[in-house]
DNA sequence: CTATAATCTGCACATGCGTGCAGCATCGGG
DNA sequence: CCCGATGCTGCACGCATGTGCAGATTATAG
């Protein structure tokens, strides 16, 4: 898992992975079958954990269902730092994997904000699923581009140490905006020309 | 560089190249002298195109220098439909290309931040970086995760189509939030536990 | 027209890959 | 005691890849 997150499942041979593991390739395949069923046992326990973490996320009375899905992410970071790193890699790699997790996470964020909706802290939208689509990808954003912002900023926004100040401008920007004009009247479409996203 | 953004540079050959361009494989080691030399061409050409995009950006006057990165790359689209592609595949990647094309964009967002925020078109921050980063990985999110976004949302944010739909949430969340607590009195630091990002 | 340089090809080689196969060790149930 | 199943290995095969090399073709300068 460690290997197939950190270079991608297609860099990773079998004989490194045996190397690592202390046992010589042939067992590798004896078990798995092939290459590729390594992988789909890897990809299964990965999305299990993701499952596991999200459905703990929205039944867990701690915090209420309003955590973050970067918080619970990093709060996972203990326990398995490679998660985030897997996950990295099941998004890049596209295809079916990669479809069916980014489904189960929209939906999840979707019926998580409605219910928030409801409970009055998450304003109302004209267009709930693209909202929380899009604030699904921003979350997202920082478990792809975790190594860059940590290089530029110095800071590593899913480790326990940074999380602090980006989760200040995250909400910050979350509660009170970040642009001054905007507050157009009443149609949300048409908007001002020129404006920051 | 189609080739290399579709699939990454290590999954395609130099005889899939050649034949695509029509020529031998030995022609492009020839001129390339390596399939590594191939690679530092496209680079090359790639983060030229994004810089031109940039600095174009920053000195229009159409629209002024608020116009966002996805906005930009969207209407890059039609000229050349694979260079956001490519550039996903740079930060997908990592390694020195990425971080220098992301600190290079970060850049050119910290300092155009500044000229709004003077401006009064943007709320000044208690940390312009970490707020500057924030909106640059959201606004390069999209771009990572556009075939998922497209998948379960059933719409294109980087298409001409779909950007509005798009463009209207984003501009929403940036204007008027999307918490309503969050209201802190004076510290941004220490937000309320629980809330969302 | 000719000589020289650039463009381009076919072929072959070394390397590293996934994987099949025959066999060795270990161990628990009859 | 033994014997079948299981965990595990070494070896080798077929294949695809990047790339070097000798030469053919084409363009260009004198």
């Amino acid at each position: 898992m460690r290997l197939f997150a950190q270079r991608g499942a297609a860099a990773v041979t079998i004989r490194e992975i045996a190397a690592e593991a202390g046992v010589s390739p042939s067992l590798v395949i004896h078990h798995y079958g092939s290459k590729e069923g390594l992988r789909e046992a890897v990809d299964k326990r990965a999305i299990a954990l993701v499952d596991a973490l999200v459905t703990e996320l929205t039944t867990s009375s701690s915090g209420g269902p309003s955590a973050s899905l970067a918080a619970a992410l990093s709060s996972e970071l203990e326990g398995d730092p490679l998660l985030p790193a897997y996950l990295r890699r099941l998004l890049i790699d596209g295809g079916k994997p990669a479809e069916t997790l980014f489904r189960s996470l929209f939906e999840a964020v979707l019926s998580g904000f409605a219910t928030l909706e409801a409970a009055g802290l998450v304003r109302p939208s004209s267009d709930a699923e693209v909202r929380a689509a899009f604030l699904l990808v921003n979350d997202l954003a920082v478990v792809l581009l975790r190594d860059q912002v940590h290089e530029v900023l110095g800071i590593d926004p899913l480790a326990r140490s940074g999380m602090e100040r980006w989760t200040a401008q995250v909400l910050d920007v979350y509660s009170r905006g970040v642009l001054t004009i905007g507050e157009v009247s009443s149609t949300e479409t048409d908007p001002p020309r020129g404006a920051a996203s």
